[in-house]
DNA sequence: CGACTGGGAGGGACCGCTCCCACGAACGGC
DNA sequence: GCCGTTCGTGGGAGCGGTCCCTCCCAGTCG
């Protein structure tokens, strides 16, 4: 091995890869010669067993790969935290989460393949993940949905959150619409089975309780332009009239937009829209959408280093909540 | 640690864990219970070092992850593929490549981390890769793009690719616009340092080639939907007529058609056009778009299941072509 | 000039698992 | 009843690193 060639022990040839300051300069270039002329790349495997250390962190995702890929929220968020892991010795993986055999993931996680994880949108469904941070240092971009209710199955543990205060955002979005004059306020909810739908439908209802409005023009999507659409749909279909509306994601209102056109409402004339995430689908619709924005490259940024931290086992704070904007378009 | 509880050796726990036929059915049991109670999940590290397997399979994503997980191709092939590879035993793995510590890359590649890699939509740019499947089994989907042009720097290893014909698929697309009577054929293409939009301008030019027509109606986007509107306003703006266009991607035709319809230019009433990629945004933008569908999952399942023969040591065919065919919607 | 000091290099145990080999018991055939 | 098989199990040698401890040698000081 690269030892022999370059005439030192193991251990001399462990202290130049890793860096070690107590080397002779003779030793260190005989060294990096030998490796460069062998093409040797030390054994991540051994390496990891030896030192208990993998430098690498995951991104959990769920399997239904196809809403996850097409919400830039996540792309942002991803690119937030491989920035900041770019700048220290951690590698990103991003691990499929295959639900149909949950145990290879558990192997993968807990078999000591990563030195801590990253959780984005959680389910309500998947309380695996719950627990997890028990055996690993955990953060969950986004509050893990079982918060709210009662743990059904023993303590669970504390969990280091990095998140965007949903119901403030939702409420001042659609407070927006009320001091605009807008007097019957619907809203397309997400999937309530997520942190992000769940507290955005909370904002809209704080809202319209400080109105005389009758809180029941709710339709629910799945945070997908297909998913607004049919909601809209569904919405029209009911016979109320309403004048502004609060749609809990871009990309729904990308899609109900569509169905409003189909059915000769204007926008903002006839009903104003507010909605949350300032990506293409916001910028580039007709009309552009007025919006919340949440800072997703900072909060990958504040997650990665969150759990970073964690890993070194340095002190942080369980909750951190980035703040939002609301930005002013064609909409309302 | 479980050995002894269970009143075993390490082997025979082993033998359990690796589901090996020769171990008493009572030894099974005192060793399950073992697992059980104690929690055990065995060592990947250690595992791999000694077996010299890992079990995960790592696809390889350019760090400007943006434009990788907005394009909704991505999602669905890297859907085939965790499909395929959950009935398996492998675990997927997306793989960050920081583009400013390619070492790090480099490390987890070869450092023995992944029994395999997929390289998706191949870059001229990241020759590197091209070098890989000495290493490592490696799959590409897409052609590699340096397959085009002489090697520069000493042979390319024969690499493995599963692709689509994708100069056939853009003749295709093209003619169909000849074919309804349309005689001045535009093009929006893709970037030319990847396969897809080189062989896709190249089957556009292939059919052009057959007109009398000048074959100089070209702008050049980079397959997202911003792209595509400046690209559609720069060939708007050389002020050359064209009653037909063929658009290298979904995503760009959808920007494109804002363009058009600022410009009060009717479709397809005075601008037919085709594309490529049956998704979201040929479906449902105005009118739906008349495209080439890629087998995107079926091309996922291939790539994964080429990848894990190749891993097995059996013998692969080097090139799969997938088909492709041509779905008619109200563009044209 | 000898003893002390400190930094650089080597030796070997060990990380947790796999896998080969050897051992012993049970069983069947002659 | 003895020997040859077969099958389950245990023992031990690695896999390729890290890291602690020891050793050696050169430089310094009394």
């Amino acid at each position: 091995m690269v030892a022999a060639l370059a005439g030192v022990s193991r251990s001399t040839v462990s202290r130049v890869v890793n860096a070690s300051p107590r080397v002779t300069p003779g030793a260190i270039s005989a060294v990096t010669a030998a490796i460069e002329t062998l093409g040797y790349v030390p054994n991540q495997a051994a390496r990891s067993l030896a030192s208990r250390k993998t430098y690498t962190i995951a991104v959990i995702i769920p399997e239904n790969t196809a809403k996850f890929f097409s919400d830039p929220y996540f792309a942002s968020v991803i690119h937030g935290v491989a920035t900041h892991l770019g700048n220290t010795e951690y590698t990103l993986t991003l691990l499929i989460a295959s639900e149909a055999h949950p145990e290879k993931t558990r192997r993968y996680l807990q078999g000591g393949s990563v030195d801590g994880a990253l959780i984005l949108s959680h389910h309500a469904d998947d309380s695996s993940y719950l627990q997890l941070s028990s055996t690993l240092p955990v953060v969950f971009g986004g509050r893990p949905m079982s918060n709210t209710r009662p743990a059904d199955a023993g303590p669970v543990p504390r969990n280091h959150i990095v998140d965007v205060d949903n119901v403030a955002a939702s409420t001042t979005a659609t407070r927006y619409l009320l001091e605009h004059g807008r007097r019957r306020i619907a809203t397309i909810a997400g999937p309530q089975n997520m942190a992000a739908g769940f507290d955005r439908l909370v904002g809209w209802r704080a809202a319209i309780a400080e109105t005389a409005q009758n809180p029941d023009l709710v339709a629910f999507g799945d945070f997908t332009p297909p998913g607004g659409e049919s909601a809209m749909r569904e919405l029209l279909a009911r016979g109320e009239s309403f004048d502004g509306i609060f749609i809990a994601s871009s990309q729904m209102a990308f899609g109900a937009l569509r169905v409003l056109r189909e059915h000769g409402i204007s926008v903002p004339g006839d009903v104003a829209i507010t909605t949350v995430d300032n990506d293409y689908f916001a910028q580039n619709s007709t009309p552009p959408l007025t919006c919340i924005e949440q800072p997703v490259a900072e909060l990958g940024v504040e997650i990665a280093q969150t759990l970073v931290r964690l890993i070194n086992g340095e002190s942080v704070a369980e909750l951190s909540v980035m703040p939002t904007r609301l930005i002013e378009r064609e909409s309302v």
